[in-house]
DNA sequence: CACGTCACTTAGGATTCGTATC
DNA sequence: GATACGAATCCTAAGTGACGTG
C-alpha cells in the first residue's frame, strides 16, 4: 500500500496532485491579525528612578513595562537579561531619558508590576457575562483572520497572530535573553497569496512591506524578527490538506527505512573499521543516531544561542569514556545539552569497536574540540540520501520512535480499558525516553499525587466495609445481597483506575508524551491498536490529535502494520 | 566545499478552558 | 456559585535540511 499515492488511499483527501514543487494553485486569506496599540499608563501609576518619579516617554514606558510584567520571573534576576535589557531599553528612550537612566538598580517598577498583577486579576474576576462576551470577540477575530482558502479548501490558519512585543526569553543560557522583540508593523510583513485571489488590506494608514505570489511554498505571510534575524511565517493549521499529506510522507519515508535499516546498519558497522577517519566518524555517529535517537547536529553560529549539541555537534567533554563501569564493559557516558537545553545524560554499553573509534576520535584533542572533526550534517545526509532516498538523520527519531511503539504494544492483554490504556501509556513513554521529550514536574505534583492516594486510602476503606456488608447480607437473607454484590465490585473497580492512574501518573513524573504523539508516532498505529483493542480513539488522541490524524483515522485498517 | 538564506518541523512552557468537587 | 485542577490549546523558540552562490 505504501508505493500507491496518499490521494488514492484515503478517498476523502482526494484531490489533483500539482507538478514538483508547487503547493496550491489559488490562495486566499484576510492577512495577519495585529495585536492591540500600546495603552499609556495611567497617571498615578509612577516608574521612579532613583527613588524620583519619572514620567517616561511612550516608547521608553512600553518597554519599562514589559519587563515591569514579568518581575516575578526568575528571568529578570539574570545578569544577562537585565543587561541586554538595560541596553535595548535605553535605545528606545529620549535623549534627555537615556542621560538619566544608566542603572537598572536604581529602577524602581513597582508601581507598574502592581498595576499588571492588578489587571490580571481583575481579568480573573470578570463576570461569566463578560467573560462571555470576551469569547465572542475572539471568535469573530478568528472568523474573520483565523482562516484561508486554498484551492478549494477553507483551511484554519496556524498561528495568524503577530507576536505581540516583548522581552525576548530564550531557553537556558541565552545570550540574547532580555533583548527587546520589536513591535511588528504591516511594513514589516511580506503577504503571499494568489494573484486572483482578494489582496489582503493593510491596517488603515499602512502599507504591506510587499504582496508576492509563489505557490513554491506554503506560507500565507512573512517577517523578520529583530532578535536573532530570522524569519517568521504564518502557516497553515496541522489539521490542514497541505500539512497531513507532509505528515503522511514523513511516515511513509520511515516506514521505508524499515525495509532497508539492516543492510544500512551492516553497512556502517561495515564502516567502522575504514581506513578513512572520516568514514568511520561517519559510521560512530550514524551509529549514535540510529541506536540511541540522537538528533543531527547541526553547526551554530557561536555566541548567538545557547551552547547546545547534537550527535555531529558533540564536542569531547560531552563524553566520557569508561573501559568498565558498573559490570559492563567499554560504556559511553553521554551528558550534554541538547534542544531547548534539555539535558541528554546516558550510559550506554557499546561495541568494542565503536569504543577503540572514540578512543581514536579523541587522541589529542582538549575540551572545546569537536569529537567527529571530519564530519557534519551535511556529509552525513548526502551519504544517507544514496542510501535511500528521501533518508536523512531526522528519519532514524521517526523510525525508531514509531517502531518501538508497536514492539511494545504486540502481544500486550487486559480486559480492563484502565490497565490497557496503561499499557499504551508506557509503551508511549519507552518512545518519549528514547526521544528524551523531558518536561518540568508539573509544580502541583506531589499535591496532586498526595491527594489521589488519599482518594485510593479512602476507596479501599469503603471496600472493606462494603465486603462487610456483603458477607452478613449474604448470611442473613441470601436474596439481598445483590445490591451489596455491585457495590463490592464497584468499588474494587474504581480502586484499580485509581492505582493505575496514580502508576502512570508517577511514572509519567518528567517525561513529556505529547511531543512523540505529535510529531514522532505513526498515527496509524495507534488507530490500528483502539481498533484491535477495543479502546475508544479519543481515550488516546484528544480533539486536536484526532483533527491532525484525521488522514490516519480515515484510512487506517485494523491490520495495519508500520 | 563553505557559507548564508529560507522554509518548514519539532519542542517545552505558559495560558486558558472545562469540569469535578466543594 | 466558587474553586481547584488537569487537560487542551496557544505561543514562539529552536531545531533540521534543502538550496543557491561564489
Amino acid at each position: 500500500a505504501s508505493e500507491k499515492s496518499f490521494h488514492f488511499i484515503c478517498q476523502r483527501w482526494e484531490e489533483e496532485k500539482y507538478e514538483d514543487g508547487i503547493k496550491w494553485k489559488f490562495l486566499e486569506h484576510k492577512g495577519p491579525y495585529f495585536p492591540p496599540e500600546y495603552q499609556p499608563l495611567p497617571d498615578n501609576v509612577k516608574f521612579f528612578y532613583d527613588g524620583k518619579a519619572v514620567k517616561l516617554s511612550l516608547a521608553a514606558e512600553e518597554v519599562a513595562l514589559f519587563f515591569a510584567q514579568m518581575l516575578d520571573h526568575e528571568y529578570t534576576t539574570k545578569e544577562v537579561f537585565r543587561n541586554n535589557f538595560l541596553k535595548d531599553w535605553r535605545k528606545e528612550m529620549t535623549l534627555e531619558e537615556r542621560m538619566l537612566i544608566t542603572d537598572l538598580n536604581k529602577c524602581d517598577f513597582g508601581e507598574l508590576h502592581a498595576m499588571h498583577k492588578q489587571k490580571v486579576e481583575a481579568r480573573k474576576n470578570l463576570s461569566k457575562e463578560e467573560k462571555q462576551i470576551n469569547k465572542e470577540a475572539n471568535q469573530k477575530i478568528l472568523e474573520e483572520f483565523g482562516y484561508c482558502m486554498l484551492d478549494h479548501h477553507r483551511e484554519r490558519i496556524g498561528n495568524f497572530k503577530i507576536e505581540p512585543p516583548g522581552l525576548f526569553r530564550g531557553r537556558g543560557d541565552h545570550p540574547k535573553q532580555g533583548m527587546l522583540k520589536k513591535r511588528i508593523q504591516p511594513e514589516d510583513v511580506i503577504i503571499n497569496c494568489s494573484r486572483n485571489s482578494h489582496i489582503p488590506e493593510p491596517p488603515t494608514g499602512h502599507k504591506w512591506k510587499e504582496v508576492r505570489h509563489d505557490n513554491t511554498v506554503t506560507w500565507l505571510a512573512s517577517w523578520t524578527e529583530n532578535v536573532q534575524g530570522s524569519c517568521k511565517y504564518v502557516m497553515l493549521n496541522a489539521n490542514s490538506k497541505l500539512k497531513g499529506e507532509k505528515d503522511w510522507e514523513k511516515y511513509e519515508v520511515a516506514r521505508k527505512l524499515k525495509s532497508c535499516v539492516d543492510a544500512i546498519r551492516s553497512q556502517y558497522q561495515e564502516d567502522l573499521k575504514s581506513k578513512q577517519m572520516g568514514t568511520r566518524q561517519r559510521a560512530v555517529a550514524l551509529y549514535f543516531i540510529d541506536k540511541l535517537a540522537l538528533r543531527a547536529g547541526n553547526e551554530k553560529e557561536e555566541g548567538e544561542t545557547a551552547d547546545t549539541v547534537g550527535c555531529c555537534s558533540l564536542r569531547v567533554e560531552h563524553i566520557t569514556l569508561h573501559d568498565a563501569l558498573d559490570g559492563e564493559t567499554c560504556v559511553v557516558e553521554f551528558d550534554f545539552l541538547g534542544k531547548d537545553c534539555i539535558r541528554y545524560y546516558n550510559k550506554v554499553p557499546v561495541s568494542k569497536r565503536v569504543f577503540k573509534n572514540l578512543k581514536l576520535f579523541m587522541e589529542n584533542k582538549q575540551e572545546g574540540d569537536d569529537l567527529f572533526d571530519r564530519l557534519n550534517t551535511n556529509m552525513l545526509n548526502k551519504h544517507l540520501t544514496s542510501l535511500m532516498p528521501g533518508l536523512t538523520a531526522k528519519v532514524f527519531r521517526t523510525y525508531n520512535a514509531s517502531i518501538t511503539l508497536q514492539q511494545q504494544l504486540k502481544g500486550l492483554t487486559s480486559d480492563n480499558v484502565a490497565e490497557k490504556l496503561l499499557s499504551y501509556n508506557r509503551a508511549n513513554r519507552a518512545v518519549a525516553v528514547l526521544c528524551n521529550h523531558q518536561r518540568a514536574p508539573p509544580k502541583t505534583f506531589e499535591q496532586s499525587m498526595a491527594s489521589l492516594q488519599a482518594k485510593i486510602e479512602s476507596r479501599k476503606e469503603q471496600l472493606e466495609l462494603a465486603k462487610k456488608e456483603l458477607k452478613l447480607a449474604k448470611k442473613e437473607a441470601k436474596g439481598s445481597s445483590d445490591s451489596k454484590l455491585l457495590t463490592v465490585q464497584r468499588c474494587e473497580e474504581q480502586l484499580l483506575k485509581m492505582e493505575v492512574q496514580a502508576t502512570d501518573r508517577e511514572e509519567n513524573k518528567q517525561i513529556a508524551l505529547s511531543t512523540s504523539k505529535l510529531n514522532y508516532l505513526d498515527p496509524r498505529i495507534s488507530v490500528a491498536w483502539c481498533k484491535n483493542m477495543e479502546v475508544p480513539l479519543d481515550k488516546v488522541y484528544n480533539k486536536t490529535l484526532r483533527d491532525k490524524f484525521a488522514w490516519a483515522i480515515d484510512m487506517t485498517e485494523p491490520d495495519f502494520v508500520f
